[in-house]
Formats: structure tokens, sequence, C-alpha cells
DNA sequence: AGGCTATTTCCATGAACATCGAAATAGCCT
DNA sequence: AGGCTATTTCGATGTTCATGGAAATAGCCT
């Protein structure tokens, strides 16, 4: 991981459709769901959804497998551990965090 | 926290330079830093500097604080797990997930 | 092959973003 | 007040993004 990585995936969070179908996807858990089910859960157009379906995918957060006609989306898991995990990684390097109230591991 | 809330704060964070940013006032911990401080560190223009903060005070990832003609940043660590927790929030909420391997809990 | 469904790519348009120099402001200190 | 430092706002430019209709592609089935 790394800050080029960690960017690109939060920006593909950072809009609210985006987010939305994102969190469909996790909302769906490993079985993931085909494109059209999304796309009539969210009611948007094939092709705004084919574009942002594919900036998740690009940058690593979904993943998608083919039945037949129907595309399968899945949420990429680990790499959201991963990305979460960057996050608060070096929280308070610099300073030696040392009390309770405030540690990344916890909470 | 809803969507429009951590999607806005996901965006915040969905840039290299900004990210950079917010890891830095991540690792300096509660003591914070000032934004002169922050300049010289990531050598970057005061105005450049100065927008993206602005974008990450607006999203409520960063609080300043002025201290004489300095303004202090500090991270705003709370946000941070409200956002964090947002995103595994209600992971798998529709499947029901039972399996060892993959929680929102742990990790 | 022909038809059918699912999904993507092409294209265009308006909006928002990133960058940064120059000028303006905020707050101290004498 | 005047000067000094720290930081923000203004203004301008080029880039990327979001959206969605229309056309193209992918994969099945008969």
């Amino acid at each position: 991981m790394n800050i080029e990585i960690a960017s690109r995936q939060l920006e593909a969070l950072g809009n609210p459709t985006r987010l939305t179908l994102y969190r469909t996807l996790v909302r769906a858990g490993r079985g993931g769901l085909p494109v059209g089910h999304v796309q009539e859960r969210l009611d948007m157009p094939a092709s705004t959804l084919s574009h942002h379906l594919k900036r998740l995918v690009a940058a690593g957060l979904v993943r998608q497998e083919r039945a037949g006609t129907s595309l399968i989306c899945h949420a990429e898991y680990p790499a959201m551990d991963a990305l979460l995990g960057f996050l608060t990684d070096e929280c308070c390097a610099d300073e030696c965090c040392a009390e309770e109230g405030r540690n990344r591991g916890d909470a």
C-alpha cells in the first residue's frame, strides 16, 4: 500500500453515487451482485453505473466475475482492510502516542 | 454519519497531495503542526497548501487552532474513526455474514 | 445464423478540481 | 502607526469528473 494506490481508492469512494454503489456491494457480502441487479436497486442508467463500476474495479475495490451474460460484482474486502489500515497506520508516529484515549488499534 | 458526509470526507482524502498532508497531521499526533511547518515539510506553495487544508477542514477531518500568527492543524481522530466505522458498518448485512474469515469487527 | 439480454464504449456537455503567483488579510511586537 | 511574519483569498488556466443517450459488444439459446 502506498499514497498513490490509497488516494486512488479513496477518490473512488469519494463520490456519493459510487460510495452508495460500493456499500451496496459490501452489504451484499461474498455472494456479490450482478450489474443489472445493482442497476435496479439503485435506479440509475446503465452507462452511468458502468462508469462508476469501472472506477471501483480500477481502484481494486471491486472484482467482477462473469456468469453467463451477467457480471457479478464483489466488494474486495482485503483491499478495504488494507486501505483502512493504511489510514490509521502510523498514527502519532512522530510523537509516540502513549495516552489511552487515542490509539490506532482500538475502537 | 451518512453517505453525504462520508463521501465528502473520502473525496477530501482521495487526492495524493491531500492524503499526504492528512497523514502528516495524523503522524504528528495530538500536538498538531503549524501550517508553515507543514509547508516546509511537504515543500509546496502556501496557496496550494491552504486550499487543500481548507478542504480537509470543511470535511471535518482537520481542526485548526490559532496560536499567535500561526495556525496549528490537528487531525480529527474521532472523525476518522467514524468514517472507518461507516465503511465496514453494514458489511454483509444483506447476507448475514457468519463465516470467520471476514467480519467487520476484527482485523 | 438470428435473436435476445446484459453490459460496455463512444461521445458530448457542463461542472468541479488542482495548481500557484500576486495581492490581501490577520495577528503580533515595538 | 508601522513593520513584520503567517496564512488566506483572488484570479486564471488546464485537467479531470459526472452524467446519460446511442451505438457497439459479449454471451447465451434455439
